[in-house]
DNA sequence: GTGGTCTAGACCACG
DNA sequence: GTGGTCTAGACCACC
């Protein structure tokens, strides 16, 4: 379920599409599996139903979701995108880390942060 | 010098605040340092007093730059923002870490990133 | 409503925001209760949009309003706000009461003062 | 001596006139001493000696100082702005604490700040 | 309709 | 000359 939050500055269609491609991404929803219709979608989160279309349509822009004309909207499979996500995925840590490099932080401080977020792999594997 | 991108979407004075702010951050602005005056500024690139006014704003909010109003604008000395930037980068870049964990990218592969960022730290130097 | 002074020598933004916090910290702007739109206050008081706009992204700064783009102006709710606030009041008290120790008032008077402005919290009512 | 803070907001004369304003009030300058010359002054706060003239005027209109054409700057006695400036100040300090009170501070809060205060009575008198 | 941004041009206080 | 404020009027994205 997706929660939108109206403080925030982003447009709700941006909040959604970011919420939706995370849950896609992390395998939360499945490929080729049925997404809600616009206007479900859009009781159930009490807004515009234009502004669902907005983010599906986003998505599909992005390759998250392809449409099926008069039948709905659908997961797109994972291979179509993986690869793309995660090269652009490692261009963005990649700039932030030089940006942290360049105002002074050191190697072992964000060693530290990698070493933690993968903490929990050492031991059971 | 800043290159102003009318085809991006962020306003014009975010686009200033963001590179005047990294120039400082970087050092490449000395602290105490003079800003061009807004007027001067607003002429060499091209747009209107007002929007340079207004990203100065933000810098002094932000605590980069401080105003002496019939003087002009200054560089904040590095001190006073230089520990909160880095805690605020080292978030982002844990935020980063994790959703790229999350979407499945592999330690090692993180890791090479970061060696090859911090390369010319190494031993052989 | 609120009164405008055009011979102060505030700014006219500046006495926005302090007679609206005023109303919201006494708790006669409700919490989450919808501020007018940028356009109808500026007819009201007979000002440009702008200045309006220009106090109410300070108030939202400061942490009593929150837009929501496309929507209008909210108020904060109230528990966001209040112990900052408080604070900040008690040290204000704090200095101007030193100050008048300074120049030489005594404690009676203040004393004085202090039960008169909490008067009808005293015991016969 | 007077320490200006170019950071501050507020325009050079007026930090000037406060600070003195502030010595006068505190009997740190004598009834009747002279006070430097705007020349003076000025050199040895490295400012423009017009700002320094602007803050003895203002000094000047407060009843704080009095000119003597020709010979320079003195502090006025005593007695002509005590009892002004008192009720002036007494006339702060109930704004502040009703405005306290408004907001929800409770009167013991007040009562211990008033205490703290004036801790230092206690004993030896 | 709403807020957000930008321009053009003006006036003021400060130093 | 400098920053700060204000007006008038415009365009855009969002809902």
């Amino acid at each position: 379920m997706i929660i939108l939050d109206y403080r925030d500055k982003r447009p709700i269609y941006e909040q959604i599409v970011d919420k939706l491609e995370h849950l896609i991404v992390c395998g939360a929803l499945e490929s080729n599996s049925k997404m809600p219709s616009v206007r479900t979608f859009a009781m159930e989160l009490s807004i515009n139903p234009n502004t669902v279309q907005r983010a599906y349509a986003q998505l599909e822009q992005d390759g998250y979701l392809y449409t099926v004309a008069g039948r709905g909207n659908y997961v797109t499979c994972e291979q179509e995108w993986k690869s793309g996500k995660i090269s652009s995925v490692l261009k963005e840590i990649t700039a932030k880390l030089q940006y942290g490099k360049e105002i002074g932080i050191e190697k072992k401080d964000l060693q530290g942060i990698l070493d933690q977020v993968f903490q929990d792999e050492g031991g059971s594997v």
